[in-house]
RNA sequence: CGGGGCGUAGCGCAGUCUGGUAGCGCAUCUGCUUUGGGAGCAGGGGGUCGGAAGUUCGAAUCUUCUCGCCCCGACCA
C-alpha cells in the first residue's frame, strides 16, 4: 500500500482526555461522528479486522459455527424473553414504515434462540455452538473514553445449546480456557473473576479483566484495587432464555425440556482501545504493534523522493510485500514519515537513504535496533522475520 | 438524571468580564531557498463566532430559549 493511495489523516492535535482515545484519533483509525460513536477509518478498521480474525479463529477452534444475526430485532422477541422492559432505556427502539417495533441489539440471546428453535432440533443436533461478531448498540447513559464505552460498538458473542447443564458447564470451563488462549495471543494479561450474573440472568458467570487508566471497574490485583477494564465476559445461562421461549427438545419419555444455554461475549472494538494502550509508547510518542495484527507489518520511508533509486526500491519492496507493506511515497519531510511511522507502528521499518543506497545499503530498524543491510539481503531479512 | 464546563477557519485555541461588523499557532495554496527526525522566508485563501428570539444606533461579547459536545457523580453484560 501507497501512502498516497491510503485515507490516513494523521493529526497533531486532539482534544481528548482518555489515551486510547486520543491516539486513535491522533493516529486516524477513528473519527467521532457523534457522542459514543465513531467511524472506523481504514487505518483502525484494519486494526480491527486483524483482532476480529483472531477472536473468530479461535471460536471456530473452540467448536462455535459462526453466523451473522441483524442488528435489528423484532421487539416481541425480547418481550418473549421478558427483557424487553428490563433492559429499559439503554435499548434503541425503532418503528418501520408499519409501525412494527425492532430494537437495535445490544446482545443477541433472543434471536439467537429463536434461530435454533426455527430448526425444529433434536437431541442428535445437540451440542448447537454459535457465534457471531456484529454490531451492537446501548445508549450508554454517559459514554466516555472513545471506543472503551461507546453506544455503538463491536461485539464477538457466542452462544451455546446443550442438553444437560453437566455438558453446559463443561463447554462453559472449554470456553473459559479459549478466552485466555484469545488474550494471550493479543498480548494482554486478563484476569478472571466471578460475577454477577445481572440482567442477562443465569447460574454463573466469569468477568475477563485487564488492568486499565480509562478502567470502570475495580479488582484486586497484587494485592491493591486497579481500576479495570472489563474486555470479556462469559455466562450458564441454564434455561433463562430457552425456557421462557420454548426451545425444547423431546426426550425418551415423550416429556419435553428447554435446552441448557451459555452464552460467551468479547467487546472487539474495546479491544482495540485496550490494545492501543498496551503498544503504545508515551515516552517517544509511538505506537508497535506486535506482527501479528499490526496492520501493515512493514513501513518502507523513502527519505528522498527525487533520488530515482530509491524510488525504484521503494516500489520494489512495496510490490514484493503489497498486503503487508506501507510504503510513503509523499513528498514530504523525511521528519513527517517518521512522525507518521511512529503512528502506523510497523514492527519493520524499511529506511531508505539516499546516500546509503550509493553504497548498496538500506536501514532497517526492528524491536529497537537499527541496522544497514545490503540490498540483495532485504528479502532474507525480512522473510526471516515474517517466517515466510 | 444531579453538579460543572465548552461550542469562534480543517485541527488546537485567544478574544466574551468592560458591546464598536474577528485574531493566533498548525494545516492548506503560490513563489523562492532548503532537504538524514514534524524546514525557512515572503505572499495568499478560508469563519453569517452552534441555532433562534430579544436588548441596542451597533452583539462573538449582554438577556432568554434551544441544540450539540465534554468532565465529575449516579448507572452499567
Amino acid at each position: 500500500m501507497k501512502a498516497s493511495n491510503f485515507f490516513l489523516p494523521i493529526r497533531r492535535e486532539v482534544n481528548e482526555v482518555s489515551i486510547s482515545a486520543k491516539i486513535m484519533l491522533k493516529s486516524g483509525m477513528i473519527q467521532k461522528l457523534a457522542s459514543g460513536l465513531y467511524s472506523w477509518l481504514p487505518m483502525g478498521y484494519k486494526i480491527m479486522s486483524k483482532i476480529e480474525n483472531i477472536i473468530s479463529e479461535e471460536f471456530e477452534n473452540m467448536g462455535f459455527n459462526r453466523m451473522c444475526i441483524p442488528t435489528l430485532h423484532p421487539a416481541d422477541l425480547w418481550k418473549e424473553s421478558e427483557r424487553y422492559d428490563a433492559y429499559g432505556k439503554e435499548m434503541l427502539r425503532v418503528f418501520d414504515r408499519k409501525n412494527n417495533e425492532f430494537i437495535y441489539g445490544p446482545s443477541a440471546e433472543e434471536p439467537c434462540v429463536d434461530m435454533v428453535r426455527q430448526a425444529n432440533i433434536n437431541k442428535n443436533n445437540l451440542p448447537i455452538n454459535l457465534f457471531n461478531i456484529q454490531w451492537k448498540f446501548r445508549d450508554e447513559l454517559r459514554p466516555r473514553f472513545g471506543v472503551v464505552r461507546c453506544r455503538e460498538f463491536y461485539m464477538c458473542d457466542g452462544y451455546s445449546f446443550h442438553e444437560t447443564v453437566d455438558q453446559s458447564s463443561k463447554f462453559y470451563d472449554d470456553v473459559f480456557k479459549g478466552y485466555h488462549r484469545i488474550f494471550k495471543k493479543l498480548g494482554l494479561e486478563a484476569i478472571a473473576k466471578e460475577a454477577e450474573t445481572g440482567e442477562v440472568g443465569g447460574l454463573k458467570s466469569h468477568e475477563f479483566h485487564i488492568p486499565s487508566d480509562v478502567g470502570e471497574d475495580e479488582i484486586e490485583i497484587n494485592g491493591s484495587n486497579k481500576s479495570s477494564l472489563e474486555l470479556g465476559h462469559i455466562f450458564l445461562l441454564g434455561d433463562r432464555y430457552t425456557a421462557p421461549m420454548k426451545l425444547s427438545i423431546t426426550n425418551s419419555e415423550n416429556k419435553q425440556f428447554p435446552l441448557i444455554m451459555g452464552c460467551y461475549g468479547l467487546g472487539v472494538s474495546r479491544i482495540v482501545a485496550a490494545m492501543i494502550e498496551k503498544y503504545y509508547n508515551h515516552e517517544s510518542d509511538s505506537i508497535v504493534w506486535p506482527i501479528d495484527f499490526a496492520p501493515f507489518a512493514i513501513n518502507i520511508i523513502n527519505a528522498d523522493m527525487k533520488c530515482e533509486n530509491c524510488i525504484n526500491l521503494s516500489n520494489e519492496i512495496c510490490n514484493k510485500y503489497k498486503n503487508i507493506a506501507f510504503y510513503d511515497d509523499r513528498i514530504i519531510s523525511v521528519g513527517q514519515k517518521f512522525t507518521a511511522s511512529d503512528m502506523i507502528g510497523s514492527p519493520i521499518k524499511i529506511v531508505i537513504w539516499p546516500k546509503e543506497l550509493k553504497n548498496g545499503l538500506v536501514e532497517i530498524r526492528f524491536q529497537g535496533k537499527k541496522e544497514n543491510i545490503e540490498i540483495e539481503k532485504i528479502y532474507e531479512y525480512v522473510n526471516n522475520i515474517m517466517q515466510f
